[in-house]
RNA sequence: GGGCCCGUAGCUCAGUUGGGAGAGCGUCGCCUUUGCAAGGCGAAUGUCGCAGGUUCGAGUCCUGUCGGGUCCA
């Protein structure tokens, strides 16, 4: 049922509180607990506890009519300016500009957020601030174009003061110094005296252009009555923000302009752990029973009295906040590693560690809070218990990966502590200590720590320079990639039509007729009436059967044919919801805007596409029936020649589980499984337990693309999917598994081919074995081994051999020398050419000569291999001791064969370019050799 | 996205203006011992991540690339 507008305040207003009930018919099936009703609730049906809190708000909200939404997840899902969900509002971005249409103009949601950055939120904060986290949950209503200032204001005024029963002596409201509106409407509820008027702090803006109005915030005090004065609204930290409400009106232009929206809106957000702060009457978040179990565990796990407790309270604190954003951000498909989102992951986890570390903990400790975590909200939040195993699992690793990082530190930190010692230096040098932390991950205060047990001073200006400077760097290197196909058209959104795809019904996919109801030029985003012979243009259409890229699936190419001209479809996308855009070439003729069309899609490559789209479903369901359910999909590619797929795994999949999951793709292949595609409503597919993905939008009504046999309706794969699929799994043909592969922390890629291209891939390798066979004169593939075994074995013998025949060879070219050694000024030298097969037996000849002239012999000999000149030379000890040195000797006779070389004074090689001048350049030898000795 | 560090024997690592690939642990064999632990003697094991380049010569220098670590945005 839904109530006029103006019916809506009044009803709000005697809405009178029932017990919650989190099973209510239209929520979604993740709320699963029966709040727990702690020891000191109320008699009455006041919401005490967060889960009564939650679920009373969602049921209040859904009383109004309001559509109840799920939380979407922390990673925004085609947002990629956004590093988290920061926002209830998040997930309605485009409802509430007016840019897409839902089934419902309002709707509410306890949303999961992340804020780690930004102007408010300084991740050191947390911790020793009574009210900075990095997760919480965001309780908002949202108005889509229906209600506004009036109904939001009463709304929520009749929850906090009937529902949760705030006193209305503790409440203020604010609102933006020009809104006389919503002044007047909190006056129906507030004295006038209690609503203040702000500029800045009561304006609410996205970005620079864009969307904006003022909004109202309701503040609650909770300090002694007497003390309460208006002057501590917006200053004092016991005036609580409860709730913002804000009020969406005008957009503002690139020169600062406003001009109210065709389409006004309602964005709301109150902090589930702010008001549940409230309502249980403590100061301030961590007492609340969101944290409360959690700082319990640490406390049993580290054995605290209560006061050790107290005296510890900010690492509790830290502990509490970051054990909780892990878990969920772990339960959100992120993992710790080195940039973005799963950069600050692991910087969290890393300070979390490290103040347990200072608070007592010796060993790993953070799993076992997680576990406290997921316990505590498992009830609302169903993939933490689904995921449970992964998300300790991953965070025993980081636990252990960080535990490996601070060892070498440890170990680095020493060596470098010894060597000032050594050097006499009492300060470690501000670089070293950044060296530390930023090449080697080991942190500043560990650092300081270790450094003053030793009595060493730390340069810490010297740090904080270096840290400044790569701040710097990074910052001036970072760049902003735009998306300019949605830029274009987010511009002109409301003036472009909408596209009927016409593409799951295979019989249109060749010679459609359809209308071309707009031209777009790509470069600048005007509107076009025609396009010409070589002119590259987006072109509009009523219907098409041209799939748009999306969730992986590539776009089809093909052709669009009018009477008068010819264009080749390149890409499809669709920037903005509702809008296909189909990138075109033309090719002769002239299109216009208005004209008739024939579609045609490349039909043989959308059968290969589907082949690896159906593919790519089996491969999804058997990667989770071999590693475990957390192998989720992290990306995927479906092209017309492989697919791509990239799930959640914390270590590389082997060989022997490959060939399984290979295996099995197949049998389900070879079962020939009906492929069953229905639409339904979002909840009907997650009652039916449809597989979902992480960070994608659903609308209302879903695809669901079920795998199953023919008659027993046993299903083996069910997932929500907009992708084109084959009638049946034995349309695949073949499926092969080409390349396993890392892509990041905690994510692999495994890549395949199917159909046609398995074919291909199998042919080549046939070719190569055929190939290989003819070369080592194999019968059978099976004997290529044996064969390859024997030309080893030939191999080494032969080496052996020849290495003994050499040596033979080698010692008979020594004994010759040995005739041949010249005395120079006392010294036994030889100074000839040899027949060498390599530099290593020219070196050992050189050795034997060296050894059997005796201790103040010189050895240089030469040989060309490769047709260069190479030389070795060697001086007996005695002698380098009276001043011979063979790397200078063996550098001027390589000089004069065009090279150059040198090496120690009793051992030496070099290289030249002219064989030819060899037998000149070694007879100076004995005058080098005797100008080294004078 | 911008940096920095690492990739050498099964493992942990050394390798210093570019000039004979090493150590410790482990493995194997033999000796000693009733046996074990231990000891003694001896041995095997390397595409120096991969691909280019510079050079007479590259583990070492340069470029690219793959893998790992780490900081910043």
């Amino acid at each position: 049922m839904h109530l006029a507008p103006n019916d809506m305040a009044k009803e709000a207003s005697t809405y009178h509180p029932r017990l919650a009930t989190p099973n209510h018919a239209t929520r979604n099936n993740t709320e699963r607990s029966a709040p727990q009703r702690g020891p000191t609730m109320s008699d009455d049906h006041t919401p005490y506890t967060s889960d009564e809190i939650r679920a009373a708000f969602l049921d209040f909200f859904h009383e109004l009519g309001h559509e109840i939404v799920e939380s979407s997840p922390l990673v925004p899902a085609g947002d990629s300016t956004l590093l988290f969900t920061n926002a209830g509002m998040n997930q309605f971005t485009d409802a509430l500009m007016g840019l897409e249409q839902r089934p419902y103009n309002r709707a509410a949601s306890s949303q999961k957020v992340m804020r780690v950055s930004g102007k408010h939120n300084d991740l050191e904060n947390v911790g020793p601030s009574d009210r900075h986290q990095t997760f919480f949950e965001m309780l908002g209503n949202f108005s889509f174009g229906n209600y506004f200032k009036k109904e939001a204001i009463a709304f929520a005024w009749t929850f906090v003061t009937e529902v949760v029963k705030l006193p209305k002596e503790r409440l203020w409201a604010t609102v933006h110094l020009s809104d006389d509106d919503a002044a007047t409407l909190w006056e129906a509820h507030l004295p006038p005296e209690r609503i203040l008027r702000f500029d800045k702090d009561n304006f609410w803006e996205m970005g620079d252009t864009g969307p904006c109005g003022p909004c109202s915030e309701i503040f609650y005090y909770h300090g002694p009555l007497e003390d309460q004065d208006a002057s501590g609204v917006n200053v004092l930290d016991n005036y609580l923000e409860v709730w913002n409400l804000v009020f969406m009106q005008y957009d503002r232009a690139a020169d600062g302009t406003l001009t109210p929206l065709p389409m006004q809106s309602i964005d709301t957000g109150m902090g589930l752990e702010r008001i549940t702060q409230v309502v249980q009457g403590v100061t301030n978040n961590y007492e609340t029973d969101l944290f409360m179990p959690l700082l319990d565990k640490v406390q049993a796990l580290l054995g605290d009295s209560d006061e050790e407790r107290a005296e510890k309270w900010v690492g509790y604190r830290v502990i509490g906040d970051h054990a909780r954003a892990a878990t969920f951000l772990i339960g959100d498909g992120v993992l710790p590693g080195n940039d973005g989102r799963a950069y600050v992951l692991r910087l969290i986890m890393r300070r979390a560690l490290r103040y347990g570390k200072l608070i007592g903990f010796e060993g790993p400790f953070l799993a076992e809070v997680a576990q406290a975590v997921i316990d505590k909200m498992g009830g609302h939040y169903a993939n933490l218990v689904d995921n449970a195993d992964f998300i300790l699992q991953a965070i025993r690793q980081e636990e252990e990966a960080f535990q490996r990082t601070l060892s070498r530190g440890l170990k680095l930190f020493e060596e470098l502590a010894e060597r000032l010692e050594g050097a006499g230096k009492t300060t470690v040098p501000g670089g070293e200590i950044f060296r530390l932390y930023d090449t080697f991950g080991f942190p500043y205060d560990l650092t300081r720590d270790l450094a003053t047990e030793r009595g060493l001073a730390l340069d810490r200006d010297g740090f904080d320079r270096a840290m400044a400077e790569q701040q710097r760097r990074s910052r001036a290197a970072s760049g902003f990639d735009v998306n300019v196909w949605s830029e274009h058209y987010r511009r002109q959104a409301n003036a472009l039509p909408a596209t009927e795809f016409i593409g799951y019904d295979y019989d249109n996919l060749t010679g459609a007729a359809v209308q071309i109801a707009a031209l777009i030029d790509p470069a600048t985003g005007d509107a076009l009436n025609e396009a010409a012979t070589g002119s590259e243009v987006d072109l509009l259409l009523d219907r098409s059967p041209f799939y748009a890229e999306s969730g992986g699936q590539v776009a089809d190419t093909g052709v669009v044919e009018t009477e008068y001209g010819r264009a080749l479809i390149e890409d499809v996308q669709r920037p903005i919801p509702g809008i296909t855009a189909h990138r075109a070439t033309v090719v002769s003729g002239t299109l216009r805007r208005g004209e008739n069309a024939t579609a045609t899609v490349d039909v043989a490559r959308r059968w290969d596409i589907m082949r690896n789209h159906t593919a790519t479903h089996l491969l999804h369901r058997a990667l989770r029936n071999h590693l475990g359910d957390h192998a989720q999909q992290k990306g995927s590619l479906v092209a017309p020649d492989y697919l791509r797929f990239d799930f959640n795994h914390l270590s590389r999949v082997d060989g022997e589980t490959l060939a399984a999951i290979e295996q099995e793709v197949n049998a389900q292949i070879r079962a020939d499984l009906e492929v069953e595609i229905d639409r339904m409503s979002l909840d009907a597919a997650k009652a039916r337990g449809a597989t979902m993905l992480f960070g994608e939008k659903y609308g209302d009504e879903v695809r669901v693309v079920a795998l199953e046999e023919d008659h027993t309706d046993d299903v083996y794969s069910m997932e929500l999917c907009g992708g084109t699929h084959l009638f049946r799994t034995g349309q695949i043909g073949s499926f092969l598994i080409t390349q396993e592969q890392s892509t990041g922390s905690g994510v692999r890629r495994i890549t395949a081919l199917t159909g046609r291209g398995a074919e291909r891939h199998i042919n080549e390798q046939r070719a190569l074995l055929r190939r290989l066979m003819g070369q080592t004169g194999a019968q059978q593939p099976e004997e290529l081994s044996e064969r390859i075994d024997r030309l080893n074995s030939q191999i080494k013998a032969l080496d052996e051999a020849l290495i003994t025949l050499q040596r033979d060879q080698s010692q008979g070219q020594v004994a010759r020398l040995l005739d041949e050694a010249q005395a120079v000024n006392g010294t036994q030298l030889v100074a000839a050419q040899v027949e060498a097969a390599n530099a290593d037996a020219l070196s050992e000849m050189a050795d034997w000569l060296r050894d059997r002239l005796g201790d103040e012999s010189m050895v240089l000999l030469a040989a060309v291999i490769d047709e260069k000149p190479l030389l070795v030379a060697k001086a007996a000890p005695a002698l380098v001791a009276r001043g011979g040195h063979a790397g200078k000797l063996v550098g001027a006779v390589a000089k004069q064969l065009g090279g150059g070389g040198g090496g120690r004074p009793d051992f030496a090689r070099a290289g030249g370019r002219d064989a030819t001048k060899l037998s000149d350049a070694l007879a100076e030898v004995p005058a080098l050799v005797a100008a080294q000795l004078s």
